[in-house]
DNA sequence: GCGGGTCTTTTTGCATGCAAACGACCGGTA
DNA sequence: TACCGGTCGTTTGCATGCAAAAAGACCCGC
């Protein structure tokens, strides 16, 4: 079974890392924007030097970019990007699927069919429903994920993993993507109890590149 | 055209980051081995806290292990692990191949070529022919990749670069297994060349995958 | 009003001091 | 002998000082 998380926070970069990355994702700060180490450090409790190290370690993520005297600041998606980034992701979350389809623990089953049942269970267009949407969302991909048992594939997935909250907040506020990501969700589900790694796959990589479509199309309306 | 190198070495920690990168994975820390930080700040005529930056990189890289308040050490590759990385790089590098078939310049084919002349020219056995046959693969399989044009392919590639010395002088050893590599890479080329995909992704799946199977047959002979 | 150059301010990157945690060692006890 | 608890040296992780570089403010000439 997959276990809720890795990390226990020892260190105050990790902690550092984890509140930073998640207000980046969360959209507090702007892509774009800079990241001056006095401020976080300010922010965060702490002294700029486990400040600079969580920066270096969102780098690698592609959260946050850092020229060398010149500081951090938060990396821009531009329509490219984010094409190149949900291919990647939909190379290896496919992969991900179709490996735990053959190596799946009912209890991580069971959790992935929770997910679905808490967004049924979410008909509102509120921000706190659009938040919960957006959690439970990377709860299942992030079981599936640890299902695959593949800590390499884990690590590499690391890398194409945040993107910011305002793309996924148009995601999941039309209906119809949402309906289709659930009906996706269900779909990868079913080949998972099938033990089916083909069907797991192919599920996933549709669920992947759809939303790679739909994030393409709201971006080029937005021209 | 593929660049040779990205990084300038702007800062001490990337410099003591690259350096250290090829120390481990030249084999002159051996797996499992401990890394002070203040013995690798004198190594590299610096402090510790660039040394600290350049280690929490490499863990990102999959080179070193840190635990809270217990230090570095070089990660070690059990069978397992070994035959997780290969499969992630199978996947990772055929997509790059199938990427690049479709938009590969000129010049890197040329340069691609230029990698295998220069490994058809190597017959000797010495420690110095290996380094150069090493080199030379790596030379092909960054050009491929950089050729592929997918930023986040070539940072999800990088979690599962590298591997230790060793493992790779015993597959440079072995003649058949070199012979194999040339005629994998002149197979890639093709297919690149024809514009075909498929080919070069699946001449560069079984490449990646011939190397996992090569590797996985060593290891169990050694026990 | 605008561009170029200089000076000030801010910010980064590195070195180092220091407290706390870890592990090795050692003596005592069952 | 095997095991346990305390002590000490070592090493990490964080804070901070400082030099150097970049960014910004300012002024001047045009």
């Amino acid at each position: 079974m997959a276990s809720a998380q890795i990390t226990i926070a020892g260190t105050s970069a990790e902690r550092v890392y984890d509140d930073l990355r998640a207000a980046i994702i969360g959209g507090e700060y702007a892509p774009g924007e800079r990241l001056r180490a006095e401020a976080l450090a300010a922010r965060f409790g702490t002294s700029r030097t486990p400040v600079r190290e969580a920066l270096m370690l969102l780098e690698g993520d592609g959260l946050v970019e850092i020229e060398p005297r010149r500081g951090a600041v938060v990396r821009s998606f531009d329509p490219a990007d984010l094409v190149d980034l949900y291919e990647v992701r939909a190379l290896l979350e496919a992969r991900a699927a179709g490996l735990a389809a053959a190596r799946i623990a009912p209890a991580d089953l069971a959790l992935l069919e929770a997910t679905c049942e808490r967004v049924e269970g979410l008909t509102g267009n509120g921000a706190r429903t659009i938040d919960t949407l957006i959690a439970t969302n990377e709860d299942f991909h992030r079981i599936l994920i640890e299902a695959a048992g593949s800590p390499r594939l884990s690590a590499a997935l690391r890398t194409v993993a945040g993107i910011p909250r305002p793309f996924k907040t148009v995601f999941w506020n039309d209906a119809s993507a949402r309906a289709r990501s659930l009906a996706a969700h269900r779909e990868i589900i079913a080949g998972l109890r099938a033990g089916s790694s083909d069907r797991a796959e192919s599920a996933m990589r549709l669920h992947v590149l759809n939303a790679r479509d739909f994030l393409t199309e709201v971006m080029r309306e937005r021209d």
